[in-house]
Formats: structure tokens, sequence, C-alpha cells
DNA sequence: CGTGAGTTTGATTCGAATCAATGGAAGTGG
DNA sequence: CCACTTCCATTGATTCGAATCAAACTCACG
């Protein structure tokens, strides 16, 4: 069962936000709650998929895994935003592992009931759209990211976007440990050690565990556009 | 002004399929046909984008450049298919660049009048997003390829997929130029030849040119699964 | 406290890039 | 039709960035 406390946060998902009242209910009559321990796994890849999810509080990391049993983490997902949407048009499995990084609480819609919201809500569709693209333009910029960029501009690069437009001194909390931060930008957790201290010696950012002060935003754009 | 073997062609592509005839009309009537030399780019990353592409005839490179002007090729685009079908929903800029690969022939369909196709048709548009999150998958495969598997198992997995389902002895030929695959493979031109060079030695692959063959699809999946 | 996961730091190795030359194949123009 | 240029691919020697291996260190937690 859903509370109304869940109800107004998947209300916030911009997914969401173009249905009206009745059209979410509706929706909402098939889904279901579900709450994870942290590193608790939901899903496996491959595994059949007759749902997606939203996250109403803790945040999930979705990964892949080598023939060797390494992983690399795809996308980290926060309160509030949803995930494996576009898995109804995969044929139905999941193409990544799903797993908790904090304790977590989960709406859970089904799959054959979304499908039916998407084919009568046009602007449902739209909004899905405008969702997955968004996704897509990430992944291709991921994929820049690893193939042309060093470990250094990488992880540069990560913390100006965590500081989004924010001005001078704003301040950052890594969204996880720094080994799942790590894999996120595709290198071990010994470098992304040894990036951090190197531009904290260069005063270009101040260390405080998983709080990261940007003194100077625009010096560490600068040092990731020069640098190797 | 559009041919009618256009028209055919067009309608091999999957996102068009599920148009009537009339519906396919509409949307043509904006289109418009236009042909590039070898070469020759369509668009650069960041220019506004107002349409979006079909390939008649031949075949584009879409691409990423790092500062340094360092080049990665992120998808290579086949006659039949279509390309930059997103940037609707993307704020109206293209997020990679462009050019033909071979001399291409192309139609160029408006961006506002298919927004408005997508609004009308909902099996458009549940087309667009299956079409979309192939792509999306696509993408994370090649995420995960690139932070997880060593330049020689990618060249292993890209022959495999190129070889498709088919059984022993199929033939391969190179879309594209090797050092366009190579990038696609996110490698260097010399380490390509040396990774494709060392599967020839072991009798894994025969090689003529752009023409590869598998003599033994198992053998080659069983050396990417072992090798480092 | 003690235990163990997570992080940092140090030494070394290794895969792929880079730098450098050579070898073809394709196309151009005399 | 053959030099000549040019582009592309291959091969070799070397360098370099990041992984790996190994050890210390730091906390949070039982």
């Amino acid at each position: 069962m859903l509370k109304d406390i869940d109800l107004q946060l998947l209300r916030k998902a911009p997914l969401f936000s173009s249905l009206g009242p009745q059209e979410l209910g509706q929706l909402l009559d098939s889904a279901s709650a579900l709450s994870l321990q942290a590193g608790e796994q939901l899903f496996a890849e491959g595994e059949p998929a007759q749902a997606f999810y939203v996250v109403i509080e803790g945040s999930m990391r979705l990964y892949k895994l080598s023939a060797e049993g390494n992983e690399k983490v795809i996308e980290l997902i926060q309160a509030g935003e949803t995930f494996a949407e576009a898995v109804v048009f995969l044929g139905g499995r999941y193409p990544v592992h799903a797993a908790a990084l904090s304790p977590a609480r989960l709406i859970r819609i089904d799959n054959t009931e979304f499908v039916r919201a998407l084919r009568s809500n046009n602007n449902l569709a739209m909004k899905m759209l405008a969702s997955i693209s968004m996704r897509l333009h990430q992944l291709v910029n991921d994929v820049r990211a690893l193939s042309l960029e060093s470990a250094g501009q990488r992880v540069a690069g990560y913390l100006l976007e965590l500081a989004g437009e924010a001005g001078a001194g704003s301040e950052v909390l890594l969204p996880a440990q720094k080994h799942v931060i790590a894999s996120r930008l595709g290198i071990k957790p010994e470098t992304f050690s040894r990036v951090l201290t190197g531009l904290r010696e260069q005063n270009l950012i101040d260390l405080e565990g998983q709080h990261i002060r940007l003194p100077d935003a625009a010096a560490l754009r600068r040092w990731r556009d020069n640098h190797r």
C-alpha cells in the first residue's frame, strides 16, 4: 500500500508531473512500496522485468559486471528519480544490476500498467521521450569522457558537474562512498584518492571526507582544460 | 523534392513503419533530400537543430571532439537508419558532430513537423520510445566495454557483433576505414592493427583488407572471455 | 577497546599510447 | 602507362598513465 506522503514525492518526479490526479491514481493502483537495506540488491542484469522504480528515499546504484567480476557503476540514482523505465522497450529484461547504496524506500510501478498509461496519455509519452533522451545524452557524454579524458579530467569534470552553476566556494557532497564514485568515473579507488590529494595540494579543492569545497570553480575548470 | 524511390526506402526504417500512407505523406511534406560527399560534414556539435535525418544511401559517422582535437566516434550510421532523432528533446542542439563516411544521400525531416506527428500518433511515439531505448542500451554496453574490457576484448566483441548469429565461417565487412573503427572502439589505429594481426596469428580470424572471416566464432568468443 | 571496512600512500607492473619509419594501395597528372 | 604524391595500414621502439600489489592508517561500530 502507498502512503499519502509517497504520493506527494511521486508527483515531484518530472515523469509524472503531467498526469492528472485520476491518471496518476490509476497508475498507482498497481504500484507498491518497498524498502531495501543498504547494499541490498533489487534486481540483477538479465532478470525478467515487470516493473520500474521511483526512489522515494535513499539512493541506488546501477552497475554492470565483467566476466571476472569487476564492477562498473553506470549510474547513481537519487531520491526523486526514476530508473529502469526504458526496460519496457528492451525485451523485458533488465540491462543492469541494481542495488541500494543506503537504506532506501522505492515505489514499484508495473510495466503493463505503465504502457497502458503511455498509450492513452500522449503527454506522458512525451515526458518519457524527454526523460530517456536526457539519459541518452548523459551516456554519450560518459562515453566521450571515458575515451578522450584522463582520470584527472574526469574527476574535475564530475566535481564541477556536482557543483552545478553555483559560484565560488560552493560545497559539494559526494553522493556515495569514494570507491563507488571511482567506479562511476571509470577509475580505481587508489587513483581517485591520488587525484583528489593532487587537487588539494594545488588548493583547487578543500577535502573533508565526502564533503568537498571548490574555492575557485573557474580555476578548477581551467585546470581540467589544460591538464594532460 | 523527394523521389518515389526514397519513399520506398524510408518506409523500411522501423521508426516509420507504423505510419499510414497519409501520415507519412504529411511528415514528408516538410522533408527534403540532400547529398553529401565523402567526408563532408553535415552538422557540428552545439549547432541549433531543426531536423533529424534518415540515411538513404551511404553511411555517416557521429563523433565527439576533445579540447585537444582528438576524435571519438560515437556511432556509425548505415543506410536505412535514422540519426539525431532524440535531439528534439535535447534543447534543440546537436550533441555530436556528424559527417559522411562515404558519398551519401539523406532525407531531412523537420523537427516541428515530427513533433506534431508524435503528438497525434501514439504508435509513432511508441516506436520512437523503442528506438531510443535501444540506443540507450547500446550506449550502456559501450560504457561497460570501455570500462571493463581490454582493447582485445572490445575488438573481438565487435567482430562477433558484426558477425551476428551467423554460424561458422561467417564473413564480416568492416563498415568503415580501420582508423574509424578503432575510434569507435576507443583505441588507436596502431593498437587495432596489432590486435587484428594477433588474432590472425592464432587463426581466429582471416584478414583481407576490410573483409574479415571468422572461421570459428565460438573459439573467438572463448578467446575474448578468457583473454586478459 | 578491537575489529574490519574504507581510504590513503608507496613501489612496481603492465597495457596501450606515442613516436618514428616503412610499406602498400589508390588516385593524379604528365 | 608509369612516376609521384598521398593516404592508410602496419611494424618497431619507447614512454606514460593508471592498474596492481602491498602496507599503513582512520574511523565507525559492536
